[in-house]
DNA sequence: CGCTTTCTTGAAAAGCGTCAAACTTAGTGG
DNA sequence: CCACTAAGTTTGACGCTTTTCAAGAAAGCG
């Protein structure tokens, strides 16, 4: 039934070639919009060639054009310190928005890169605003996504300055589970896209403490670690620790010995 | 010339109650909003009363309504940890937005309290929104104010996951030494709104550790510091200690003795 | 299958936090 | 206006968490 519209516009017909038929929808940007909004949103977005694992949505300088919702996949952003050494500030998982962060420059402040095999959408952003001129939940919906990150940024901003590395990777791992399970996935197992060493970097601890404490969270019961699969066995147990916890009384967990 | 418009809707007749005649304009919201455009948006556009040091211009949990522009004195943002105690997500000085972290939420997602007296814009949200549907300007404004604090954000992630505490400190002094300059005032001479204990949990740093290098920034004749008065006397040395220094061969600051 | 990269583990070092105490400033009331 | 108290700041000594360095184990890749 959703189908009117759609005619030569579209880029690329695959079978999942539309927002209205996306199984992402009811996650991504269209989120309060009604079929009709959906359809004028479809017909604006681009569906880019899969990026294979290290290629790039965009590098740090280029010019900001276009937001992404990734599709499947993963993507992490980072910045360049004077140094040379790369800075993650942000994975993105299915559903996610990706690049808002260069509304107000000309160039996008950070670079893009492929953790996996990843497919997004691409959305013209000057299109996007042209349209969110007359569709009035798609403007409230980017202001609310903006905002969101806002927000998470300042969880991470507290993270990085009171949480111990224990409470870190609790709150990595809990916030990577909430991800996943809205997603539609389950929050107990999944793959991490990363590596320790960008979990490390992203957290502000070394590769080497990251490594650590995942040993010590599976001498402990909490997850068990296979390479890059992960299962959480006790998610309360990592949920009051993500939470920033040292209460006086608290069982604290062994370390190591 | 520029007084149409202002019949009975001026809510507090003081000497500087428009947009038009203040002096922030150049810098607050109407960035690049027409005088006409300017008109139209402090029409709905409220001074509050000033506030004292230490009241609130809105508490964590409060129904997001308004967001507001700092006229004179600052403000900082805070939310409650777990543990109760409580960390700094922002300081804003005269011409900055501050609530805008309450777009996508119902409610303030930190408390906005008062550091000094201080006097702000009161902006009803959804009178502004309203607004924003007839000026594209508006709306582009807005969303480069978002954007941009969600730039600064990921600057403040990189301060706390890879700069140590001299870094830290020499960023938060140059940082502030740039506001102060873009309001008018001297970037060399200025005097802290915070106590030592506020930048500390600002920048994840013991108040003590904050001391510490205020102290060795001294010997090392970077700055001279009496109290809250700060003359930055080496701004050159203190933006390349800001810039995430550790190359090798920099001089390195000598370790009080 | 071998090579490179990533991950893990141990031991030592460093930076920062915590505790404690002296000192200064600000605020209050006589 | 000064004394008094509370709050904020500075300084030193010590200990703990995390980093750094180093080396071996596992995994990914051609």
């Amino acid at each position: 039934m959703p189908s009117r519209h759609l005619k030569g516009l579209c880029f690329h017909p695959s079978k999942e070639a539309r927002c209205v038929t996306c199984s992402l929808s009811s996650l991504c940007l269209p989120l309060s919009l009604n079929l009709e909004d959906i359809d004028q949103l479809d017909r604006i977005i681009k569906r880019r060639q899969p990026l294979k694992k290290g290629e790039y949505l965009f590098h740090q300088g280029d010019n900001f054009d276009c937001v992404y919702a990734v599709r499947s996949g993963s993507i992490k952003n980072y910045a360049m310190t004077n140094e040379g050494e790369e800075q993650i500030t942000n994975f993105y998982l299915p559903s996610e928005l990706v690049g808002l962060d260069g509304v107000d420059c000309d160039t996008y402040p950070v670079s893009a890169k492929a953790l996996e095999t990843t497919t997004v959408c691409e959305i013209p952003f000057s299109r996007l605003e042209e349209l969110a001129v007359e569709l009035p939940e798609l403007r409230a919906q980017i202001l609310r996504i903006m905002s969101k990150e806002l927000r998470d940024d300042k969880q991470m901003m507290m993270l990085l300055s009171k949480k111990n590395a224990e409470e870190r990777v609790a709150t990595f791992l809990s916030n990577l589970s909430t991800r996943f399970k809205r997603r539609g996935y389950s929050p107990y197992t999944f793959r991490l896209p990363m590596s320790r060493n960008e979990i490390g970097n992203y957290l502000g601890l070394a590769v080497e403490t990251v490594s650590r404490v995942f040993t010590r969270f599976q001498n402990n019961q909490l997850i068990a670690v296979n390479g890059k699969e992960v299962h959480i066995l006790d998610m309360e147990q990592l949920g009051l620790l993500a939470g920033l916890v040292t209460q006086e009384s608290s069982p604290r967990i062994a370390s190591s010995s």
